[in-house]
DNA sequence: GCGATGCTTCGGTTACGATCGAAGTATGAA
DNA sequence: TTCATACTTCGATCGTAACCGAAGCATCGC
């Protein structure tokens, strides 16, 4: 029975609990530095040294050096979503480390996820689009329709800037706070942007969540209707 | 930093190499008793038993008992295609565990993927089918159209009946040998159940490829032709 | 140059969990 | 009833890896 890729290593690797505060913590897509990355792991900077080393060895983790820094993020795309469809089937069977906190009802309402919103914004987001039929969905695929792509450039999103990257445009992304699927992929990330430049939202230092302005607030309800 | 979901429980239950041995032989498909498990696994029945307890309490693992044997199956859909995405990234950073004894190459050609055909046959297929119009690809999502319902009746296929099935009729599922997309869903399995009821292809005993008869080739090969 | 900060490497301790032998429970067969 | 098979539970052993203190590099500011 040595067949077929070794999922032992990685299983591993995410297994430990401290890895995987560190990975869950880099799902907010900011590059944290090894001090940084101690703290959330609750663990010395002796052992995070080691542990990023084999998380980077393991192919999950980026690091880039800058002057006496150790920038960490997570490798790529496929890392975060990854980690990412963990999270979702561990919120599905239950694996919390609950502690309902008072953080809690913000990380459900609006954080970021890699690059991009998710909670119950994001998902109000991507229903909202595909109702107003700005994204047709097909299946568990998503793809922008012509009148997506002028309504977006409306609000100032450049969609054909976008497509010339090499990033898949719309991606679906299961959301585990609210299990259904948000807005990913270079359109979701633009759009997270553009909120953020707007001043509708911002990000907090040391959490995933996402703040709205009050102003934001009512401008992004405005945007994404949604029939109830 | 206690919000969110546990990913390290199941990352730790993934990543004892054990462990990880059953749950790859269990996305064969089939149900595997305690016994079989604790072969594929390289371990006494004791200590396979105490795995699959873990395993079950995490949600990755039913069981049904059957007179004195004990049928392990992994929990859901979900599970199986946790698995295999976690087998889908550890291909593409090179983490094989290869020793590419005699069987690998027939378990690149075909083999079965939770309950439905992947490797080369299976993205060959899913190819075909894109091609010939039948699946519309969206994105990273499939839908089947219209002409795909007619032609897919014509060979046996009872399409209306897998509709009325609450799973999705269409998924796709990233192959690891391929590194590209196969197809998997209601329609996925249905496909392949067709196969092996025509007598193209069967399951071989201990391993999760599946061996083609030349009859069957050909009618595979000419059902799903691909340009070159 | 000097000290301070950020991080890595080394060495030794410790704890957890994987492992198996042995004994115990359940189901089936004779 | 008795024996055999399939599996679980208990108890003890043992290895690995997480962990931290201390020392070693590298980079920055001065």
């Amino acid at each position: 029975m040595k067949e077929g890729p070794d999922i032992a290593q990685i299983g591993a690797l995410i297994g430990d609990p401290a890895r995987a505060n560190m990975l869950a913590a880099l799902t907010g897509g900011r590059a944290l530095t090894a001090t940084e990355l101690a703290g959330v792991g609750g663990i010395t900077l002796q052992t995070a040294s080691t542990h990023l080393a084999k998380l980077e060895a393991g192919g999950l983790l980026a690091q880039r050096k800058q002057g006496r820094h150790r920038y960490f993020t997570l490798a790529d795309e496929a890392a975060a979503r990854l980690i990412e469809s963990m999270m979702g089937f561990a919120a599905g069977r239950g694996h919390l480390r609950h502690q309902p906190g008072p953080k809690e009802p913000a990380l459900r309402k609006a954080r970021i996820c890699y690059d991009h919103l998710a909670g119950d914004y994001g998902v109000r987001m991507l229903d909202s689009l595909i109702a107003s039929g700005a994204i047709d969905a097909v299946g568990d695929g998503l793809a922008l329709t012509e009148k997506g792509e002028s309504d977006l450039e409306r609000i100032g999103i450049d969609v054909g800037d976008l497509r010339s990257s090499r990033r898949p445009l719309c991606r679906s992304c299961l959301d585990w706070s609210e299990r259904r699927a948000h807005l990913a992929g270079g359109l979701g990330k633009a759009l997270l942007s553009s909120f953020l430049d707007k001043g509708w939202a911002r990000r907090t230092a040391e959490s995933r969540s996402i703040l709205f302005s009050p102003e934001g607030d009512r401008q992004f309800l405005r945007l994404f209707p949604i029939e109830t």
